[in-house]
DNA sequence: CAGATTTAGTTTCCGCGTAAACTAAATTCT
DNA sequence: AGAATTTAGTTTACGCGGAAACTAAATCTG
């Protein structure tokens, strides 16, 4: 029979990428992916994300910063940066007290709950090890950081 | 006055990141963000996403191919893959035509609509040269490429 | 072959993150 | 100083993507 040119596809699971695979973006993307799931595996159980341990981060290293200038530096959005700032407040991670001299501005500080997570949590989340467990050699794994942070405009 | 140590902070915009730079999930974060950025800047009109175009693209180098079997290839979940073809089907891009010996499953197809949006926009998609309008050379560019591709693991 | 398990895909429900509209305060411009 | 603009943050509405429950079909097992 072999009607047509669908009938020779094979229902196998190779499947031809072609040159997607040279997008920086959808390599990024299925490296986040990876980086994700790598970080859920590790601590997935303390009920905290990324994106709100780096503002507790960031918080313990510049104590009193402004909600809107992490936001900026972190790039997250005003309206999220309000929600995930509420919900670590909430957990009584975190205080927000509005500015003295600007009274629209609210400057964030870490409460000793906070402190406590961030310095116990420490080594867990910068993990500069993720890339060891993968493929990656040290020095290569340096390199990939390198480009990466070069990349961002982190440097 | 001076009251206490929150005082001493500047609502400058100097923020210090710390070791948190040389963390692969945070740098991942923000690499993908600015190709985010990059992506709508250059192809926001078009009314299509990149992991939108990424499936379209893998039909036209793979016709016939089983939803499912994308889906695992482009780490996108099931109810996510339903979601996306149909909004592709309805949009006349691709075609689903359920296999006639495993009646459970779809194979996809681009339709000619569809085989022409991916070849007239390939080289915006893959715009191999993101890199270069950032900071990097040729040859880091090409360094970063690869060295994403092994921590994929598409290599 | 009948019952149990697995597999493909869909549907339902929910949370995260965003855009847009809004409030309030600070700044700029005559 | 008073009006217009800008800035900080919040609120509201919404879409994307995911988890869980579900349907239907295929496969496995005794």
């Amino acid at each position: 029979m072999m009607p047509n040119a669908i009938m020779d596809q094979q229902d196998d699971e190779t499947v031809e990428l072609g040159d997607i695979k040279l997008s920086p973006g959808f390599l990024l993307r299925i490296a986040q992916v990876k980086a994700f799931e790598s970080f859920f595996a590790q601590i997935g159980g303390l009920g905290i994300k990324p994106g709100e341990f780096t503002v507790l981060w960031v918080i313990s290293l510049n104590p009193g910063l402004k909600q809107g200038t992490i936001a900026r530096t972190l790039h997250i959005k005003p309206a999220h940066m309000t929600k995930l700032v509420s919900r670590l407040a909430k957990d009584g991670m975190l205080e927000r007290t509005p500015d003295t001299a600007d009274r629209r501005a609210v400057r964030l500080t870490l409460t000793p709950k906070g402190e406590g997570f961030v310095a116990r949590n420490r080594a867990k989340f910068l993990d500069t090890d993720l890339a060891q467990r993968v493929a990656l050699t040290a020095e290569e794994a340096e390199t990939l950081n390198a480009l990466l942070r070069k990349f961002t405009g982190l440097d």
